[in-house]
DNA sequence: TTCGCTCTCTACCAATTGGTAGAGAGTCCT
DNA sequence: AGGACTCTCTACCAATTGGTAGAGAGCGAA
């Protein structure tokens, strides 16, 4: 294990701050504290703020589609629906911070969600083909491809994030129940795309 | 039509503001011009940013609740869930950025997620409740409400708010295919809480 | 040794931040 | 008229913001 580069630390430590204090909500100065560095040492890496928010945003966009990548061995929908929990759930525990950039990035009116969705397009196509596929041949419930990635990703981001609704609803997030949480939302989802008529 | 006092205009136009920019994003000057005044009249009106913050996010719940009130009519859990999503896409129309203030009240490590979930707790425990009498009956798929209500919470909340996911899918967000969208989710909703038995 | 490159530092900077103090204008009651 | 109250203003403030300029340390090559 060779010592990370400071580039890379920078890009590391910013993607945490990023990811859960947001943008706005990260000044330099303080970046540059937790770092053991002077803000300075940042912008002689990267020319500025909103440099170094996009280069992070790539580098978030890079982890996840390495998890992914780990997913589309299959062209069964299902496994792949499968997999896209498992990885989403396993950034949860171990770099929420990632799972809260790629919200951030996606922000309504943020100024990198292009540069977002040009990194992940590939993904989002490959998906968009073999739910369509599965939706010709009956395997699954629905008419419209898009539109049903939309609502299974907004299902899954949604659930793996959204740790305050959660609690408001009086489940405090844990380990112990996270098990739980994430074989409800296969049971979700695995009943959301049932082809079987309705009652 | 009385005009509104100077107090509810700061509300309304820093709830516009948090909601869209965010907490961090905005500041009191930019908020100041844009209603006309200074800074100072604003912190005459509320003793700090913060507090402020809190009220928006208090009235904020107030108008969600409000639309919120005319759905709870029935006892069916359908009907409810459709009243909900009905309301929420009027919201995402006419006022997007009250929906994007429950979410950045609602971000992992808010402050005012607690207050925020004390606003909403008696919806939450309404819907918990008719959810559970529905699986008990058979009428719904699943067997822990709490979780089930999550899923349909971020399923709702996530395709009506991820504007820029949507157009990553390459679907530019519009009045005429918001019908589509709208019913799409719907279909959605009602296959995932189908009792049918899996194919 | 010395040159040049990489990197982090100190020293600043103007602009903006949230917030305080208090003047002054208008209005309502006596 | 005079006083009290409500409200918005000007005038500041210290702290923090992102960013620039440039000194100096360390190092490998000549």
């Amino acid at each position: 294990m060779t010592e990370p580069t400071t580039r890379q630390r920078i890009l590391d430590t910013a993607l945490d701050s990023f990811g859960t204090r947001g943008l706005d909500g990260t000044s330099l100065d303080a970046l540059a504290r937790e770092l053991g560095l002077r803000k300075q040492s940042i912008l002689y890496h990267f020319k500025s703020k909103n440099a170094l928010f996009g280069e992070v945003v790539d580098e978030a966009a890079n982890r996840f589609i390495e998890e992914l990548d780990q997913v589309v061995g299959t062209d069964d929908v299902w496994e792949q629906v499968e997999g896209t929990v498992r990885v989403v759930f396993r950034l949860a525990v171990q770099r929420p911070a990632l799972l809260g950039l790629l919200r951030e990035a996606s922000r309504p009116g943020s100024t990198v969600a292009v540069q977002l969705s040009s990194r992940l397009s590939v993904y989002i196509e490959a998906a968009q083909a073999s739910l369509e596929e599965a939706l010709e041949d009956g395997r699954v419930a629905g008419d419209n491809a898009r539109l049903l990635l939309f609502s299974l990703y907004s299902t899954i981001m949604g659930v793996a994030t959204e740790v305050e609704v959660l609690r408001a609803m009086g489940i405090e997030p844990s380990m112990r129940n996270l098990a739980q949480r994430r074989a409800e939302l296969l049971r979700f989802l695995k009943v959301a795309l049932n082809p079987a008529p309705l009652l």
